[in-house]
DNA sequence: TAGATATACTGAAACGTTACAGATTGCCAA
DNA sequence: TTGGCAATCTGTAACGTTTCAGTATATCTA
């Protein structure tokens, strides 16, 4: 099944695909010359690379991707590890989208590899590293001491995470300030007069885990309001078990007049569980919540929200892998998002 | 910069990846054998083929995959074609779930293409066949007449649409029933006794605008009720534009006192509306609205919901596309999935 | 003038895989 | 004994790219 019969060397005509031999033969160069040419090499002569890069642009020539993959072992690809059954799902769009935009603008493309809750977080990690299927790979979840990143690191893998780590070790990442936003939150409810807060936290053994808890406790302690413990759930929980976990709280003698969630969804399951107690929202008691889409104002007018862009998350981490890749200092790609405003800041040299 | 100085041809040790050459160089068999051998080929010998796979597994050999694809052409990858501003977030983490599940098994890989509002639909699906990228392609958003479909049955690039097309052509596709959807929604409105009835619709130009509109139709005239038209929006619209014009709508002498939405998010919008205008939901009208994440009870109980199962959209896409690669006829990988249970039924014949 | 040096270009080899067209061996029929 | 044939196995080439090690020509230096 030979799809033309066809001399061996010296032809280069109407096939599928213009290949270098195409523009070598069209522009009778060498097909060296011409891979050069395209890529701006020095040694080729000005007026020959304009005439090669006249010529590809004409006939739409491609760098085959297997070919040049083939050869340098660079991919063009990108990794987006996620795990398929924890993660909030606006968030996954959100990030998917600002990866999308950057690397639309470059030769990369995004493969989403995922995992689920039956494997090892280590395992996808591992296959990309040992095949070498990606250029750079972008995680999330991210641990204190996150076994993904110190394997990447040791294996020379280039990625970005999203969410710091906590290990002496230097890398991108990205994250929203969640101390920032504790401080925030605690603010607002203070502002109101509430000062017996409980918080719904993210779940332990994740960065930003502590990061929330001692923002959350800073800011107590400033305006002095007191805590009321509300840590057997996390965001991490089902809606019905936050729901129930926080109705029984709003039974209690002692009960919180303020809430801080760490999620938007978690927060329609607090509200529930807030009047499943019979209690109303913005008179006994308000909750400041984190959101990604501008939905909980909708939902009830009263919710005092703060905004995590995970659009500029996506974007901020493609950003950061393909600096790495092109050679930048780990140290230089490292941002962080305020609450409140979308502005991102930080680049701290290094 | 050579890793290693080593002769010729005569060895093959430990470098880092293990290739076809490697595995013949340990099992003393030519790289021919070897590969013939891993892929079950019957002129191998039961010994040869079962001593060979023992020796891959054990040292972990994985084909490479820019070797397989530049010899083959097969990429043994499957790309989400994605609008990066239109389709709704839940929406999109779901499919995206739903199609890794799937491949997870195989050796494909899922890449997202994204294309935004600025380009042509068109751009990267010609991109995709023209460079061959892909080895099946899934799309969404999908119309009665779908150049995408079209140019890809063209190009005899296998594909997946979710979304059925109207142009007497087939191909794979899954679609959720949305004809039973709007039958189903006006049915339980007129149960409850309502009898104006509006409906928010997908946008028009989308194929399961017109089996909306169909099955809400039809079901009208089933139960006697009547539409009070609701058409200067779509579930495409933004938030804000779909609840001004519900109170708009709802401050009217002749108001509905039913809705169908055709979209959980714009249902909150509805409901945010419907309470502008001093109306109160469950009192004064019914909602009726698909939702694909089970929160909207949450957000008023007073909802009526229809489940829309996007991660088996998902999972069902993947294998449409993956039974077409696989050389099944196209016609008998349809399905549709009806409201209420996530069943998927109906894969007829071709 | 001879030699050196810079400029512009080139062929061959290699990345890992598969398809094609043999090669080698043993066995059986004539 | 010979030819044929089936059963196994093998080398070579090719997919498209980049890198290495050149070659050929023109230009400069002494």
């Amino acid at each position: 099944m030979d799809k033309q019969r066809r001399g061996k060397k010296e032809e280069a005509s109407a096939q599928g695909r213009p290949t270098l031999k195409t523009l070598a033969f069209m522009t009778g160069l060498g097909v060296t010359t011409v891979s050069r040419a395209l890529k701006d090499a020095p040694e080729i002569g000005a007026e020959t690379r304009r005439r090669v890069q006249l010529v590809a642009k004409q006939i739409g020539y491609r760098p085959n991707r297997a070919g040049v993959r083939l050869r340098t072992g660079r991919t063009n690809v990108i990794s987006l590890v996620l795990n398929t059954d924890r993660e909030i799902m606006s968030f996954v769009s959100d990030i998917i989208y600002g990866v999308s935009e950057v690397l639309a603008e470059t030769p990369y493309h995004l493969i989403v590899t995922p995992y689920s809750r039956s494997q090892d977080p280590m395992e996808p990690i591992r296959y990309l590293v040992e095949t070498g299927s990606a250029d750079g790979v972008i995680i999330s979840r991210t641990q204190p001491n996150d076994p993904r990143a110190r394997y990447m690191l040791e294996h020379g893998m280039p990625f970005a995470t999203h969410g710091r780590t906590d290990m002496g070790l230097v890398h991108p990442y990205h994250d929203f300030d969640n101390h920032a936003f504790a401080i925030e939150a605690v603010r607002r409810l203070a502002n109101m007069g509430r000062r017996k807060l409980a918080l719904l936290s993210p779940p332990p053994g994740l960065t930003y885990y502590s990061h929330t808890l001692n923002g959350f406790a800073d800011a107590l302690s400033e305006v002095g309001a007191s805590e009321i413990p509300f840590n057997t759930v996390s965001i991490d929980h089902s809606i019905e078990q936050i729901r129930s976990r926080t109705a029984q709280l709003m039974r209690r003698e002692n009960r919180p007049d303020g809430f801080v969630s760490s999620a938007a969804a978690a927060t329609l399951a607090i509200v529930a569980g807030i009047e499943d107690a019979g209690l109303k929202l913005g008179r006994d008691v308000d909750v400041v919540s984190k959101q990604s889409s501008d939905l909980l104002h909708l939902f009830r007018p009263e919710l005092l929200v703060v905004n995590e862009n995970f659009r500029l998350a996506g974007s901020e981490l493609a950003r950061s892998v393909l600096g790495w890749i092109g050679g930048a200092a780990p140290g230089s790609l490292q941002s962080l998002s305020l609450p409140g405003e979308v502005l991102a800041y930080r680049r701290s040299a290094d």
